[in-house]
Parts: C-alpha cells; sequence; structure tokens
DNA sequence: TATGAATGAGTATTCATTCAT
DNA sequence: CATGAATGAATACTCATTCAT
C-alpha cells in the first residue's frame, strides 16, 4: 500500500508537468520522446506510470476536470460588491492566465481527439463545466445567471486573443477589457 | 499539349477544404493520406500542388489571413441603431459559425506549429486582426472602440464553450448570450 | 518508314545525351524527371521514346557497345615504330577521355544492375571487349598480345585515379603514367 | 539499467558489412530496408546508429579512407630484390581482392555523390591517397617514384576489367597481366 | 524501478509510370 | 507527337511501444 501512494504521487506529478507540455506542442505533434526528456526521465519509465499516450491525455483531462478550480474558493475571500466580487474572480484568473490557457488548449485538444475516436461527450467534461458554473454562481450572486456564462465566454475569449499575439501593449489591453467586462455586469 | 487546369486557382480550391480537414482532427493528427482521401486526390496530387504539409498549413493560414471578412461588408446592410448593426454582425457571424470555429482551431494549430519552428510572430496574422479590427470599427460606429475588442473577445469565447459542447440547448444558449452582449453594449 | 527512321535518330540521339546524365548521377539515384529535364523534353516525351527507365540503361549499353572504338581505326593513320602506335592509340584516347570516363561509369552502373537482376552475363557486353581487343590487337601489332590486354588496364585504370581527383596537376601527371606505359612496353 | 550495448563499437560493425551491400547495390539503388535486412536488424535499429542513408555513406568512406593499408605494412615481410617486394604488394592486393573491388565502387559512389551535392573535394578522400602512395613508396623501394603510381593505376585497372567479367579464365588472366607488370617494371 | 536499445507499423515524401488533352 | 497532371506503390525516416538488462 504504501508503495502505491509514492507511485502513485509521481505519477501525478508527471502528469501536472504535462499539460505545458502539450499546450505548447499540442498532443497530434508531441512525441513519447520528447514528452519523456521534457519531464526529465526516460521513455521506458514514462510507460512504467502510463500505458500509452493517449492515457496520458485521458488521465490529464479527468485529473483537471476533478481538481476544477476549488481551490480558488477555499481562498476567495467574500465582498460585499458584486463588481468587488467580480473583480476577485478576474484578478484570481488573471494571477494564473498561463494554467487556463493551458487548460483551454488540453480541452481542444482532448475535443478533437475524442471526435476522431468517435468518443461519446465524456461526463466529467460535462460535470467539470456544470461545477465551474455552479461555483461561479455561488460565489458571484449576481442577480442573473446568464451572466456567469458570460463571464466564462469572456474569459475564455481573452484566453484565445492573448494566443494570437497582440505583443506589448498586452497587460494594457487585458486591463482595459476586464475593467470594461466589469463596468458592463456592474451597471446592468 | 498537357491536360489543362488552372493550377492555382485548383490549389486554392483544395486549400479551402483543407481547413474543414485540419479543424477537424488538428494539424499533428491528421496524415497526408487522411488529407489527401479528405479531398479526393492521391497523396501524388496532393504534393503536386503542396511541398510539405507544413505549407499546407502556413497556405492556409496566409489565405484566411488574407480574405479576412470582407465578403461580410459588401453585403451587410447598414444600420440606424448600434443595437441593430450589433445585431446583424453577430447574426453573420452565427451564420458562418462552422467556418469561424474551424478558423479558430486553425489559429491554434498555427500558433502551436509557430511556437515550435521559433517562427517570429506572422506579419499577416497580426494585419489579419488589424484588419478585422478596424473594419468593425467602421462598421459598428460604437462610440468606445475597445468595445470592439469585446465584441470579438465575445465571438472567440462563444466558439470555444461550444466546442466543449452544451450539448442539446446549444442554439438557445448562444441566442441568450448573445442578446445578452448586445443589451450590455446597447446600455452603455 | 520515313517516320520510323526520324522517330528512330531522334531516340538516338536522346540515348547518347543520357550517358553524361547516368554518368554524373548514377543509375540508380538519377530520376526519369531529372533525365527528362537534362534533355529538355518533357517525361511523357521521354516516354515516348524509351518504354522505362530500366530500357534506357539497357539501350545504351548495347549502343555503345555497337559503335564500340570503330571511329577510332577509320581515321587512325598507320605509323611504323611500335612506340608511335601506342602513342597514337593512346592520345586518340585522352582525346576523348570525358567520354571514356563515363563510359566506364556506366559499365559500373550497368554491372550492378545486372547482378542486382540476376541477369546472365550479356553477350553484347563480352563481344564489345573482344571487338576492342581485336582491333587493338590489329593495329597496334604488339609482339605480346597480352600486352594489349595490359595496355586496356592502365587506361581503366586512369580513367578511375582521375575521377578521385588529383585535382591541379592532373594533366602532367597522366603525360607522365602515359609516357611511362609508352617507354616500358617499347622496351620490352 | 539500460541494455548495456558499444554504440560506437556496433555502428562501426555495422559499417563495415554495409561495405558490401553498397558494392553490390550501389548507393542509389540499395534501400534502407535492404540495407537494414543486409544487416539483420530493423530499419529502426539502423536509424538508431545512423542518422540517414547519406551519412552511412559518408561515414562509411571516411572510415575507409582512415584505415587505409596500414594493415598490409604490419604484417609484410621485407624483401631483397624489387621484384619479390612488388610481388608481394601484388599477392596481398589479390588476396584482399574482393575488398578492393568494393571500395573501388563505393569510390564510384561517393564521388557521383560529391558531385550531386556540390561537396567540395573532401579532404580525408585525399590524404587517403597520399598516404596510400607514400607507404607503397615506402616500402617498395622503387628507384622511380611514378612507377608507384603506375602500380596503382594498374591495380584499379585490373579491378575493373574484372568486374566486366572475363569470367572462366579470368584467374589465370590475372595472373599474367601480374606477371607482365613485375616483369615490366623490373627490367626497367 | 529505470534505462535506452530494438522493433516494425506508420508517416511524409518521392518517383516511375500512365493518360487525358 | 508532346505535355505535364495524376496515380499509388515504394522510399526514407519517425515514433509509439516493448523488453533485456
Amino acid at each position: 500500500m504504501p508503495k502505491i501512494v509514492d507511485h502513485d504521487r509521481y505519477r501525478k506529478e508527471l502528469l501536472n508537468q504535462c499539460l505545458a507540455l502539450f499546450a505548447a506542442q499540442g498532443y497530434g505533434s508531441i512525441t513519447m520522446r520528447q514528452i519523456a526528456q521534457g519531464l526529465g526521465v526516460s521513455t521506458g519509465t514514462l510507460y512504467h506510470y502510463f500505458p500509452s499516450k493517449e492515457s496520458i491525455l485521458e488521465q490529464l483531462v479527468q485529473d483537471l476536470c476533478e481538481q476544477g478550480i476549488t481551490d480558488f474558493f477555499a481562498q476567495a475571500p467574500p465582498a460585499e460588491r458584486v463588481g468587488d466580487r467580480l473583480r476577485i474572480v478576474i484578478e484570481f484568473f488573471l494571477a494564473h492566465y498561463r494554467f487556463y490557457q493551458q487548460q483551454l488548449l488540453l480541452w481542444v485538444d482532448f475535443h478533437q481527439h475524442s471526435q476522431r475516436k468517435g468518443t461519446e461527450r465524456q461526463a466529467f467534461l460535462q460535470r467539470f463545466w456544470q461545477r465551474t458554473h455552479a461555483q461561479l454562481v455561488a460565489y458571484l450572486q449576481l442577480p442573473n445567471p446568464a451572466h456567469v456564462d458570460f463571464v466564462l465566454v469572456f474569459m475564455d475569449g481573452l484566453l484565445l486573443q492573448c494566443l494570437y499575439e497582440r505583443g506589448e501593449a498586452e497587460a494594457d489591453w487585458v486591463t482595459q477589457q476586464t475593467e470594461l467586462l466589469i463596468a458592463l455586469l456592474d451597471s446592468a
């Protein structure tokens, strides 16, 4: 049993590192050797922890779905005004900007992968969004629940636009758009 | 006399069909054989028109960048009220929903591909966004130009969220979010 | 009938040009497109005159075998002294140095090609050497017929050594070796 | 612990076996699969040791150039008379006849390959001939150093003529020509 | 457990050959 | 006759996966 824990802990550690690798290259373009190298292990070791390349993707997606953004709400301070709570959420989001962008890229890969395999909609992905949505609803307490989706849409859009690289003035632009969102929702 | 083919026209035709193929599979995961099959030609013919898989991606991106959304403004009717113009833009966008989603997926692939190759930011991609932005600014005539970016962010976010597949009630949800955007921007 | 003559004449013309191409690249490494380009025709035309790549090689070899060095004896002036006749032969050989080197390279290709195909020794190649030998015997009138083979061996060796590129002083070196051969055989 | 293999030693072993394969087929005509099969390994393994087909050729040539004929002089017994030393050299040469013929064929392939690639004269090939020449000069102690080149020319010519297959009486013919060379040089 | 050498099916690409024009 | 676009089998090369150590 103790062995299992170590093995499992190490596996999760490797898994987490895989996110950045997949996001940077794309699932289809990265090779097992590149993954192993990125993790600092041999291919043999990689296969010791994961039965296949496919399974790395699947475990990674599943893992992310289960993690969710729970860690946020464990630490998020409450706030009186809607605008403040919105700002808190978005600031957290921006602070973990890289992570969410990588996650986004992984969703895309997983989507293409699922379609290719003819896998029916993976339940955990659905649950992930439902949970995310529910948690945001609970925290933000917006008058209109559709606004929560709007925030999610906005965040995804922001992540994407930043991929297309606006270069230099990016940070300012992000702040500007963020403030715009807050202002619009707050006044609504 | 040689078989009469307008080499360049045919190449562009093939290129256009490639968009859907790349979007469905991902650049890294699709094979040249699959592409050829999807286009209804042999691999030899595919290579007759494109020197490499890489070049298909690059030409496709460049092509899309040059096309832009000009075709929209060729047919877009003017409208008095800001809200109406917004609605017209978004309706056009939704009508070509699949296309824009595929384009989005291609941008992602191209982004990863460029990073892998260490290519510096391709000028045409930048010009593409600038042009898109400028055209929208001119058409929408929003009081605040930042709102145009906000619309673009929204659209990208919408495309992504729909990838993650909300399934059944998708159309309704899209309408709801769209109306929300219009309402927010109109009242601002 | 007249058509045939033209067709056949053109074919031989093309065939002759092929020698340099095969020699430069090697039969296995040159492509039909490169051959066509080298000849200034399209691949279609090339196939109009030759049924296959293999057949070009075979026809070329056969052609060369039939030509032989007859053209030499048509113009070779007789000479009193053995050394002079030897010099005349070798001067002719050196004057057509490139041609003989290309022929040598073709023999090599044909040898490998025949081995690969399991073809038994081609009769015409044997006849070629017999004829060459006989003609040299008749012209040179050396006391010892083995000396004729010795001359042939020398010539082949010379062509090869020049392939390995002695660079600058090549011409001098060739003259030196040639004079050496003549001196040795003359004094024998 | 990894499978224990002396990577470099094994690579050289494979390299040596490649000589016969290249010589039999020609560089341009042999395929990597045939090479792998000839070596008794998989294509994957072949690529584990050599990055490309081209590099096999280049490494092989370089390897041969560095080996040289040093092994001969390590065992060659001295002899009083020039004719005897000459006979010893030629006997050694004939004993390794197959090897030298294969080497010759490789030089031809490499020559064509270099020309194709526009590579400038490889230094090691030049050094190879210089070394060979110098060693022969030292051992043979012929009065005239040009005679050493003459011997080399003769040997190359002999190897070639034997390619063109004189068939049955080959061995006798080789002996005859060899004796002739010795007689000519000895009496000079 | 960890390693990396070995495998061979699979991938991008080439090339001899065909054929519509 | 001549062309070069089209074909698909074959080629060089890669990569997920296995396995001896």
